[in-house]
RNA sequence: GGCGAUGUAGCUCAGAUGGUUAGAGCAUACGGCUCAUAUCCGUAGUGUCCGGGGUUCAAUUCCCUGCAUCGCCA
């Protein structure tokens, strides 16, 4: 498979921040986890840097426009590695390829009449570089910049959208995935169930020189639009370049929500009018809000990447990002947040963990990962193995999405187990008593294996902790090319690796309040049941269920409703038992049916009936997606009212 | 003004084509363990599921309406 992933290119009258640091930490993320699943991937960020804010910019600082884009665009170049971003290609809008075949595309949709002359005049607002609508104007200012537009009549050149405006709304209908997460696609339909209007594509040379020449009307530049987005295909060597068609027909684009319009409308209808096909989907995602504000270059609440990177490390400023947005909705950014979820999903959980089981290999079996005695391991031992699997296909499902949030919930519900699995299994215990020796290699395999998994779905998120832990684990080499289909297996680890623990993984930090040692409260006993860990119960909790075998003597339908049968159940004294099996079986050929029923279940009311009980049922779903339900039974003749235990 | 989204525990958020006792993480309190990074495990909670009406045997879920917040459009 071959992936293409795209950040927008980022306008160099400002310096990165949050916002751009989240936009390509996420193109970044899902780069390396296309090339974990062993994609051919091409990865690309870049700056745009023509416009007239940028000729202000400059003559501000006193340099010329040139000096002045080789300073931002180097800032942004430079920011990346920090973040552990890593692009295939970084493109710049001033690129003589660049300028070159977007004069080439201008010129061919121009001849085949997408691109008219025409005038008009308005208000013009420099701050915002376009027209105002006598609407948008409050006390005739612009409402973002706060002052008086200019009266300007202006000659300009258009691009005609409309002409494929029902082509693309075909298409979006067509393809629900085209534009997700689905608010942002029903925010674009809805946009386009009115008429749009055509795109005003240039500036006047007279007005703007830092732009891309009209090739067919040298009086005029490209204004921002046929400009900037085109760097998505010259950025792949359009049109015949040999990557081209290989990375275009899979193109993914990432972008925050403010410039969901260019990028789902002007653009699809751009590379419609350049007769290509459209690009594969659109992943939108929404703001972080910083201190109750939301985070604008106009504000000044302005975060600097370098500056988080500094204060918290690359993984853990990725893996914030990553986790504490749900993809496609705001969130809120604070230092508190990113200390929180570094110290206990990060320090405590994981780190912890990698730490003990590191020390207790190196403690108990001599540093080296140990054999699994097949004789020893348990239903709890195979549960671990079906979590770790269940682990590995939510988080491919939802990283494909984009749901990088629930694909790391996924990855932290194991880490949880294990931490159980070493209390319930207390390796320490095992350790000191030679007759369980073989269950305590068996134990610590178990958990270094779980670890080398985890280690290797954390890389598309944090990269160097994926590798200290792949290095302490004693698989650098192997783990460097391993992909998800070679290496996201249950029992690769070989027996015999020799493991070492580093420094470690994840040191907490400070919260900034005092610790205050836990005082020791006074022990007192109470007893009571209690379970050993969640999803398992003592045989003193099982005892209070009572189970029993019931004959099925009576059954009918409950009108109005369904899924529920009313069965009348010998067992042995006569009960009512509603069940909501009717999709399944047919009244008539439940009587006489032995069944399992928990008979002392607290009764409760269904459709007016009083249901005294409840009878055990299995049920799957096939690949079809349908519902399978069976009833459990009982294996021979046996008496009704017989116990179950 | 039009369209749409959201409103669930102290905080951040999951949730079910309507069905027993509404969940998770963080925070809080208590208990246990000692392999581990003052970590880990267990237990305990608290909820007008935004308000009001309707449909239904049954609504946090569906419908209507109001309020609040947000977004897009004009």
């Amino acid at each position: 498979m071959t992936t293409y992933i795209t950040t927008p290119i980022y306008y160099v009258n400002a310096m990165p921040h949050l916002g751009h640091a989240y936009t390509t930490i996420v193109a970044d993320t899902y780069s390396r986890f296309r090339r974990l699943c062993g994609d051919d991937v091409r990865f690309q960020t870049g700056t745009d840097e023509h416009g007239e804010k940028i000729v202000q910019a400059a003559e501000e600082q006193g340099c010329s426009p040139r000096e002045y884009v080789d300073r931002i665009s180097a800032a942004f170049q430079k920011t990346w590695p920090l973040l552990d971003v890593a692009p295939d290609n970084f493109i710049r809008t001033t690129n003589a390829e660049h300028i070159q075949v977007v004069q080439e595309i201008l010129q061919k949709v121009h001849d085949q009449g997408d691109i008219y002359f025409s005038e008009y005049s308005g208000h013009y607002c420099k701050g915002c570089e376009r027209f105002l609508t006598e609407k948008e104007l409050v006390d005739g200012k612009c409402p973002d910049h706060l002052t008086v537009p200019e009266e300007i009549s202006e000659q300009n050149y258009f691009f005609r959208m409309s002409r494929y405006q029902d082509q693309l709304i075909d298409h979006i209908k067509k393809n629900p995935e085209y534009i997700t997460p689905e608010r942002y696609r029903n925010e674009v339909l809805s946009f386009l169930s009115e008429p749009l209007e055509d795109l005003c594509i240039s500036r006047p040379t007279t007005r703007l020189t830092w732009g891309i020449p009209l090739p067919f009307d040298e009086k005029f530049v490209t204004y921002v639009w046929f400009d900037a987005l085109i760097n998505y295909l010259t950025g792949i060597g359009y049109p015949d370049g040999p990557d081209f068609e290989k990375y275009w027909s899979v193109a993914e684009h990432v972008i925050a929500k403010d410039i969901l319009k260019p990028h789902a409308i002007y653009w699809p209808t751009m590379i419609l009018a350049m007769g290509l096909t459209p690009y594969k989907r659109l992943h939108v995602h929404g703001y972080w809000n910083v201190e109750e504000t939301k985070m604008s270059k106009s504000i000044g609440n302005v975060i600097k990447p370098g500056e988080l990177v500094q204060e918290y490390g690359v993984d853990t400023v990725r893996y914030f990002l990553l986790r504490e947005m749900s993809f496609g909705l705001d969130s809120s950014f604070s230092g508190e947040a990113i200390v929180t979820r570094r110290n206990s999903d990060l320090a405590n959980d994981l780190g912890n963990l990698f730490s003990r089981t590191l020390t207790m290999i190196g403690k108990y079996v001599a540093g080296r990962v140990p054999e699994v005695d097949e004789k020893v391991v348990t239903d709890e031992d195979r549960t671990l193995i079906g979590s770790m699997e269940g682990m590995l296909a939510s988080y491919q499902r939802s990283m494909n999405n984009f749901a990088f949030h629930r694909g790391l919930q996924a990855v932290w519900e194991v880490i949880g187990e294990l931490n159980r699995y070493i209390v319930t299994n207390a390796p320490w215990e095992l350790a000191a008593d030679p007759a369980k020796k073989k269950r305590l290699d068996t134990v610590l395999y178990f958990l270094a294996e779980s670890l080398r998994l985890i280690a290797l779905v954390l890389r598309p998120v944090m990269p160097q902790a994926a590798e200290k832990m792949a290095v302490a684990l004693g698989l650098e080499e192997s783990m460097a090319g391993a992909t998800l289909a070679t290496a996201g297996r249950w029992g690769i680890l070989e027996p015999g690796t020799g493991v070492a623990k580093g420094p470690q993984l994840f040191p907490r930090l400070d919260t900034g309040k005092q610790q205050q040692p836990k005082k020791k409260a006074a022990s007192r006993k109470i007893e009571q049941p209690t379970a050993d860990m969640e999803g398992l119960i003592t045989f003193d909790q099982f005892g209070k269920v009572d189970l029993r075998v019931a004959e099925i003597i009576a059954a009918e339908k409950i009108k109005k409703a369904d899924k529920l049968v009313k069965l009348t159940l010998k067992a042995p004294e006569e009960r009512t038992v509603v069940a909501g099996i009717a999709k399944f079986y047919r009244p008539e050929e439940l009587v006489g049916k032995k069944v399992i029923i928990v008979a002392n279940l607290k009764p409760v009311k269904l459709m007016g009936v009083t249901s005294q009980g409840m009878v055990l049922a299995a049920k799957d779903t096939d690949e079809q997606g349908r519902e399978r339900l069976v009833l459990s039974t009982v294996e021979g003749d046996i008496t009704p009212g017989s116990k179950v235990a």
